[in-house]
DNA sequence: TGGAGTTTGTTGTCTGGATCGACCAGTCCG
DNA sequence: CGGACTGGTCGATCCAGACAACAAACTCCA
């Protein structure tokens, strides 16, 4: 019942106290707000207890009861809404891309406070922290002062360590073992918990939590981008793998002999359906490949050399849903402009080489968050200390924060 | 703390002391006997709450105390030896194989208490079902009659569906949608709790719990036979999929245009290495396939196409090792003949096709149980509910087994 | 050989957290 | 307006684990 087990240890009951009070809080966030009653069914527990789980979070400025709302259907007295405190704690969620970068400040429930965006002036580490740390200021600059940050989530289009979020490789940033998590805080200037992930398991993770897979257990977000990347989410629990570096799907053995790879090898899934392949197949010139969102979105009709690439990324899924068997594929970064294009290309590529078995349970979505996925999966990983142990993680928050972070 | 995290579900005390109960009973069956003081270290608890535990196992004749044992090490007073009850519970593993199977009769502590063999005289389910009836009644016969039987674990090489341990497809025995555990039960005349699970995943289990792989927390158990399959663990936990199908990975496409593979599609990589291609490369006659891990045994080096055939089994794992990030892939099956024989071909195949991050950290290795990863893996699989809760495991356990199945 | 030091088992007490039951507070419905 | 129903509140209770004090058993060293 604990969300993350730690093999083999026992329970006492203070962890059980943490725990309860943590997935309370976990309920209230998902749903934005919430009834005791609920809550009492959703978390099986007594109603008394509940009672007293609300009063601690709502000591701890979290959370605040209302009353009565608005249409209370059905006989009895009804319940008490517990729903989350409006200066209550705060993320702030970093999403490092390729050209720029967008920072937000994130409250409880997945709300996006404030919002801020930049475009690179270089991909140097130094200079990629020192842009993000400013952007961090501007978005904290209207917080309440009473509300407590409670850590950073950065997301990285790379292999990221587990960990220690040490960035190993990022290859269109050309950084190799970046601590970039450092970085950030040196230029802020502040103490306080940063995690860094990879940006396709953020967006697994967003999409999970609020968006197309709420309720899928087993899913896979594909981040179609320059390279490919895969979040993998299996049994509602995120798959890192042994150092984190799990989901690069992208440098499956497509096409021997094929084109040369990044990578060292040739004919990797991701020279044949990466963005410069795309590109190529509608001529556009290399230094256009940042714009080939918007390119896509101009054409109303694919060319044929559209949908042999739709037919690739089928191909190349159905290899990942034999071995992974998701309930759920989310498809991400140009995936989603190409999906409009060629799906029943993609679709056909998958059902052709699919198993029966897994093919008949799986499904391909578009991200309900649209580009916001890792951005919001950015934010979730930095809450999730607070729904592990609310109380410890607001004791590692910091208050005052504007203050603490000014220029 | 919790083994199997139930999303969103609160914890009461009921539930910790099953917890408590069911993870010391789990330390001791690992290690086959560990004092009192170990177990306080190992579980983080208090000694007298240890203590209580301890008292509840030994009162339902799971385990038992022996105050004194031969050489204790260091100053202080000596620790009390729990140990598992010599009568105490049971559980009986059945691998089903294409050409024969095998019974076995297994304690807690993984102890083979008898076991018991026969060749397939046909593939049908219901054939199959009841020689493996005789055999349990074979195995069942000479175990104490105070000894209570947990369940009956059973690997079938093909897709299991999780939910409900519906054989989904098992190609090689013909199955399609066959009930294989009730058929069983029907010819047992009894009910008890039954599992089933594909081969790899039960090889993965077995070599994490008491193979080579113990401690390890991420890795694969590749099965090479005439099907290609794997049984994946991350982070500590057995990855099923969406319906249980997680790890067919002898269905990457893996050589586009290449031979034809049972499931429609061409150039599947079981179809380059499976025994099958093996056979085919040292000319060995369909026929005598189920015979090649003797013919394999006898050679004392490579030809060139077993050396060709083992670069292809490293480049299959390597996109494999990419995706998922493994600490360690088992080489099971045939596969484990192979690696003696070409090694260097394939960890070179991996070492040219893996990114160097997820590389650095993963190693090749054969099965520490050698032909019974899977045999035991059932076990492990039947003896889980007894660590899930160990009251509640051994109230529908099954007393006076012989008489009950007695043929 | 015996005492100091160390580690562990045992026992009774304490504490914290969840449950339970009784009662009360709202709302719906006839 | 009163019953039916649901949910909040409060005090009593239960239960599991922690704690502390003491006893037991061993090592080591003088």
């Amino acid at each position: 019942m604990s969300p993350q087990p730690r093999t083999g240890l026992g329970t006492n009951q203070e962890a059980v106290r943490r725990h309860n009070l943590g997935t309370l809080l976990r309920h209230v966030h998902r749903r934005g707000q919430s009834t005791r009653a609920d809550l009492t069914r959703g978390m099986g527990l007594n109603r008394s207890t509940i009672a007293g789980l609300v009063t601690e979070l709502e000591s701890l400025c979290v959370v605040e009861s209302t009353d009565t709302v608005g249409s209370p259907r059905g006989a009895g007295r009804p319940s008490v809404v517990v729903r989350l405190a409006p200066s209550g704690p705060y993320v702030v969620a970093v999403e490092v891309g390729v050209d720029r970068m967008v920072v937000a400040r994130v409250g409880l429930g997945g709300v996006v406070h404030q919002r801020a965006t930049a475009i690179s002036s270089g991909t140097e580490a130094w200079q990629v922290g020192s842009t993000v740390a400013s952007l961090v200021r501007e978005v904290v600059d209207q917080a309440p002062s009473d509300a407590a940050m409670v850590g950073i989530g950065i997301a990285v289009p790379g292999l990221v360590r587990r960990s220690d979020g040490l960035v190993r490789l990022a290859p269109n940033l050309e950084w190799a073992d970046v601590s970039f998590g450092s970085i950030v805080l040196a230029a802020l200037g502040v103490e306080v918990p940063v995690s860094l992930a990879n940006d396709a398991d953020l967006g697994a993770l967003a999409e999970h939590e609020r968006g197309v897979a709420v309720g899928v257990g087993d899913l896979i977000y594909v981040s179609g981008n320059v390279g490919v990347g895969a979040g993998i989410i299996t049994g509602g629990i995120s798959l890192a793998g042994a150092g984190g570096y799990a989901g690069e799907i992208g440098h499956l053995q497509f096409k021997p002999g094929g084109r040369p790879c990044h990578c060292g090898n040739r004919g990797c899934w991701e020279t044949e359906v990466g963005a410069h392949a795309i590109a190529q197949a509608i001529s556009l010139p290399t230094d256009q490949v940042p714009r080939l969102d918007e390119v896509l979105a101009g054409y109303s009709r694919p060319t044929r050399e559209l949908r042999a690439i739709g037919t690739m990324i089928g191909h190349g899924l159905a290899s990942v849903i034999n071995a992974v068997n998701p309930e759920m594929i989310v498809l991400g970064g140009y995936f989603s402009a190409l999906h409009s294009l060629v799906r029943d290309e993609i679709e056909a590529g998958v059902s052709d080489r699919t198993l029966s078995s897994p093919f008949e349970t799986v499904s391909l979505e578009l991200p309900a968050l649209g580009a916001d996925s890792v951005l919001m999966g950015a934010a979730e990983m930095a809450f999730e200390p607070l729904f592990t142990d609310p109380v410890s993680a607001l004791g590692s928050a910091i208050q005052d924060v504007r203050t603490r972070v000014a220029g």
